[in-house]
DNA sequence: CGTGTCACG
DNA sequence: ACGTACGTGACACGT
């Protein structure tokens, strides 16, 4: 039976599984599956897949998320990107934009370049599609590792988070260590992971309420992991309370690179409105920053490889990532070039920076 | 054209 | 008491 007929069944009537309205009343009125079912800003029962994953047990919602999740990449990949092989060349070509990300990141659309899945096996199937010129090129993927946080350990000083990179080791990890208060040889996957959504957390302006929510334990205990965050790395807290102080003296915030976001909000008296101007204004310089340093590279890579004749092509960017369309013979060289100067983009840093390559007969291959 | 959802970093 | 992590783009639906 199909998918959709399945669902149909449980339902017990067929419906437009594609229509959140719709599926919002099957699930919340005719099944009933929760008394206090969690509504959308605008009033209708919420049907994401964070909330339906808190009904696994019934059996109507693994099969509406794997419908989901096969209508979204049919529907925006499969279907879709065919459409858009150019005759002349038989590629795919985006459009990047320069001036629409707030941060100064590059946007892309038409197609979107920058959301090709990876995340899943259906979705990687996506990626296996992006494949070199013939048989004489291969798939060069090359990127920054932990390039926001590195960024953050570089604009605040903070030594212990600096001394982690400059030591090689798992930033996720050592943090791990420090927040709760065990040896390196001690931390858990658990452990790992909630410091890993942390320290994720802490470059977006976390709050305690959402660090609790994604990583699933009280409040109070999600309070007590920033506090010891911020005990570990003070410097990381003082940087962040001086981004706000300067967004509020000077009304904007910027980037190594002096890219500037204004930040209207910054001082209004609505703490919701202020609460996002604030974590606008922690967030900013660090994802500003690493736009910064990327463009930077692709601008002395693009002239380096013009400089030295390689025919090898830079095709792709995707915020920490550069994809090249290698000619396998000048493979070593290119290799070395764009590692160095992805690595020395920005002179002067004190953090070190890392540059992840690999090579494949696809894109996904090449991860 | 707004809403909800979900693909990516 | 309230809302509650940053930045995007595309799609289907429904008005």
């Amino acid at each position: 039976m199909s998918l959709e007929a399945e669902i149909y069944e449980a339902a017990g009537k067929e419906f437009n599984i594609g229509s959140p309205k719709q599926l919002g009343v099957v699930l919340f009125e005719d099944l009933k599956i929760d008394e206090k079912p969690k509504k959308t800003k605008s009033g209708q029962y919420s049907t994401n897949e964070e909330t339906l994953q808190k009904y696994a047990d019934h059996p109507i919602v693994g099969k509406l998320l794997d419908y989901r999740q096969i209508s979204k990449l049919k529907s925006t990949y499969v279907d879709s990107l065919p459409d858009l092989v150019n005759k002349r060349d038989d590629r795919i070509h985006t459009t990047y934009m320069q001036a629409v990300a707030a941060t100064g990141r590059l946007s892309s659309q038409n197609p979107n370049l920058q959301n090709i899945p990876i995340r899943t096996e259906r979705g990687r199937a996506v990626r296996k599609a992006f494949i070199p010129t013939d048989g004489d090129h291969i798939i060069l993927a090359a990127d920054y590792s932990q390039i926001e946080l590195r960024i953050m350990a570089e604009l605040s000083g903070d030594k212990g988070m600096l001394d982690a990179f400059e030591a090689g080791e798992d930033i996720h990890a050592a943090t791990a260590a420090r927040v709760f208060g065990v040896k390196p040889e001690d931390v858990s996957r658990e452990m790992r992971s909630k410091a890993k959504v942390v320290n994720f957390g802490i470059i977006y302006g976390i709050s305690a309420f959402g660090l609790s929510q994604r990583i699933g334990v009280p409040r109070h205990e999600a309070a007590e992991l920033i506090e010891n965050y911020f005990e570990q790395y003070p410097d990381v807290k003082a940087y962040m309370d001086k981004s706000i102080d300067g967004a509020r003296e000077k009304g904007y915030v910027d980037t190594v690179m002096q890219r500037r976001r204004y930040l209207p909000d910054i001082n209004s008296k609505n703490g919701t409105v202020r609460g996002f101007a604030e974590r606008n204004a922690i967030n900013a310089p660090i994802q500003g920053s690493a736009a910064d340093m990327i463009k930077m590279a692709m601008i002395q890579i693009g002239k380096a490889m013009d400089d030295a004749g390689l025919k090898s092509k830079m095709i792709l960017q995707v915020h920490d990532e550069l994809v090249f369309d290698a000619v396998k013979e000048e493979l070593e060289p290119l290799k070395e070039m764009v590692e160095k100067l992805m690595r020395n983009a920005m002179p002067s840093l004190n953090v070190p920076i890392k540059v992840d390559m690999d090579t494949g007969e696809n894109w996904l291959e090449a991860h």
